[in-house]
RNA sequence: GGUCCCAUAGCUCAGCUGGAUAGAGCAACAGAUUUCUAAUCUGUCGGUCUCAGGUUCGAAUCCUGAUGGGAUCACCA
């Protein structure tokens, strides 16, 4: 099942045990180890299934002359039971103890040895004409974490941020403002900069629809409407304007965007995440005819009657799909051909991550089909993280009907919300103000990040407005309070981490976290290669809960022994320092005191 | 209509390179604090893993088909 790390002994000597009973030759993808389930005694499972047509023997029998050659032959493992087809094997107390101090208190593996390889992952990749809704979280949060995991995997990072900041919709919002903003600013209305620019994107579609029933009702069809009313018209003509250079819609186009940055800015350092670079539409709209050329040249594209360029991906499974308008100027996909190779020669990474919702499917299969087909070495590294939509109770999210969920609503509301979580339970006692803040911030967020990121990203994700996001159980909070826990413990133990005092046998709880804590290599890597974030959360949850049951379980500060203490303070120490890295990974920060 | 994705407890989700009696959290109910933070822990209740076939010693997991939901199939981005 999953991550089981130290344990290639027991394969080899199970492989020595099938050559030495029944002289069979059966490689090491043959035997299947699983985490024995807690109802049974034992640590480690052995399915003797497959061995049985080597053996003739039955299940049992095979399970049991393995068992017996194992005890005997291998001094790390202790006992061994045979249930049906399961061959059960107890790991001595030892072996996880040395297991704990070489390995697991130093730390190993909570970063990765550098792997050599290099990757981006582009993510964010806003539009500069509205604030920042619950799907643009969900964006930030997946492409910030999926960035920390392939570090903590072995990657050289690079996090890019591409942004849509050309357009005819970035027009619409420079035209609404023109004809209706009466000057004004963020500075003079006190608003945050994205969101008065997208007020007047909302004006203009308002208007625009008002316009278009005007000429509805003066006989045009809705069609005919869309494309002749007044407004779309004076869009279209500033989008010309734009790409003409004309000085007063460049200036006018500079200003808002300044204002939306501004505004964005804001909003990314309280999601806390950040960027290595930026590319800009403006900048790389132009880009990609190069390639169309190369894809004429090499036979790959070709050219229709009225000048158009298409690629035929009916072989593929795929259609047609067009590269370059007839009158030469660019579409969505010869943008990002271009954009792509603007990175790799940028960078030569070896992989590159498209954090872009699953709508894209299509466009991200055939852009990276292009580039195969195109020759190029770094296409097979491509690859899009397609992540599901997130649906409210009432569907999809529309910003025409005033459905969405505002970043910067949330984001208040998740303070608000561990504010008013914390004072019930008198938690902030010792606190000056500052500290308040600063916790509740921490809290609120941990509670929306992990939500979020504990689903699958492919999955959609649903949403409850009116239902508040839960601080118990399975959520960012419960780990946050462990670790605060965990933290007072250790506090309270004076811990000398070098004081090493001889054990010899551990309870079940101790095995059991330190074998859950001998997993988190594993647990990065399985994450890294499913690009998963929520992989780390559902290990971490592991992780908390295993502590807890061993915290109500046993004293650590009152222990037994003086030994028994330290090894106690150690494992919660090693614990802690689990926690805190993996809760990184997901961007989430852990208190010491809550 | 073609293609792609999803379907597991009342709700939200794990589990999916095939392995034991399918697990958590929430909700409901019952307990635990003279002991290191009860945002905790323990227990009870809750399942034809959408359906039908197939492969296999063994299927929630793999294959085929169906049903339901979503996305996409623009000279928009």
């Amino acid at each position: 099942m999953i991550n089981f790390v130290p344990m290639d002994f027991i394969i080899d000597a199970t492989l020595k045990a099938l050559k030495h009973l029944y002289n069979a030759d059966i490689t090491a993808e043959d035997i299947s180890l699983q985490q024995t389930r807690k109802e049974f005694e034992g640590q480690v499972t052995i399915v003797t299934f497959p061995f049985t047509k080597v053996s003739r023997k039955s299940p049992e029998q095979t399970g049991a002359d393995i068992g017996e050659y194992l005890k005997n032959e291998v001094a790390e493992i202790a006992d061994f039971n045979v249930i049906k087809g399961f061959l059960n094997l107890s790991i001595a107390d030892v072996y996880w103890l040395k297991q704990f101090y070489n390995h697991i208190l130093p730390g190993d593996g909570i970063v990765a040895e550098p792997n050599g390889k290099k990757v981006m992952v582009e993510y964010s990749s806003p539009n500069t004409n509205k604030p920042l809704h619950l799907g643009h979280v969900r964006n930030n949060l997946l492409g910030y974490s999926v960035a920390n995991i392939l570090a903590a995997a072995g990657y050289e990072v690079i996090k890019a941020n591409l942004v849509n900041d050309r357009g005819i919709h970035i027009c619409k919002s420079m035209l609404a403002w023109q004809k209706w903003g009466d000057g004004e600013t963020p500075e003079n209305t006190g608003m945050k900069g994205d969101h008065l620019v997208g007020k007047y994107y909302v004006v203009f579609d308002k208007e625009y629809k008002k316009q278009i029933d005007d000429l509805k009702a003066a006989g045009q069809t809705e069609d005919e409407a869309k494309k002749n009313a007044p407004l779309i018209k004076q869009a279209q003509q500033m989008l010309q304007q734009w790409e003409a250079g004309d000085q007063e819609v460049i200036d006018l186009w500079s200003t808002m965007n300044g204002w939306v940055y501004a505004g964005f800015e804001k909003t990314y350092k309280a999601l806390g995440v950040d960027f290595d670079k930026f590319y800009y539409e403006s900048n790389t709209y132009l880009l990609g005819k190069d390639i169309v050329d190369e894809g004429l040249e090499k036979g790959v594209f070709f050219k229709k009657e009225d000048g158009s360029v298409w690629i035929d991906l009916t072989e593929d499974g795929l259609d047609q799909k067009l590269v370059l308008r007839a009158d030469g100027t660019s579409v969505y996909i010869t943008q990002d051909l271009g954009t792509a190779q603007l990175k790799y020669n940028d960078f030569n990474m070896d992989e590159s991550i498209y954090v872009v919702g699953n709508e894209q499917d299509y466009h991200f299969k055939v852009l990276f089909l292009i580039l195969d087909k195109l020759g190029k070495s770094w296409a097979r590294g491509l690859y899009h993280l397609s992540y599901g939509m997130v649906d409210l109770p009432s569907g999809k999210m529309k910003s025409r009907e005033g459905t969405v969920v505002d970043a910067d609503d949330l984001i208040r509301e998740m303070k608000e919300t561990a504010k008013e979580h914390t004072e019930a339970l008198g938690k902030v006692d010792g606190f000056d103000e500052e500290e308040k803040t600063t916790l509740y911030q921490t809290i609120g967020m941990g509670a929306l990040k992990y939500f979020l990121l504990k689903v699958d990203p492919k999955k959609r994700l649903l949403f409850d407005p009116n239902e508040s996001v839960d601080f118990q159980g399975h959520t960012g909070p419960f780990i946050q309070y462990s670790h605060a826990r965990i933290r007072s413990v250790i506090s309270r133990g004076a811990l000398q981490l070098e004081d090493v005092m001889p054990l010899t046998e551990v309870s079940a709880e101790e095995r059991d976290l330190i074998m859950v804590l001998g997993q988190y290599p594993e647990a990065i890597q399985v994450a890294a290669q499913g690009h998963n974030p929520a992989a780390i959360a559902n290990y971490v949850y592991e992780v908390a809960k295993l502590y807890n049951k061993f915290y109500h379980e046993h004293q650590v500060i009152n222990a037994e022994t003086e030994a028994l203490k330290r090894f106690r303070l150690q494992l919660s120490t090693a614990t802690a320092n689990v926690i805190k890295a993996g809760m990184g990974l997901l961007g989430i920060d852990v208190p010491e005191r809550m």
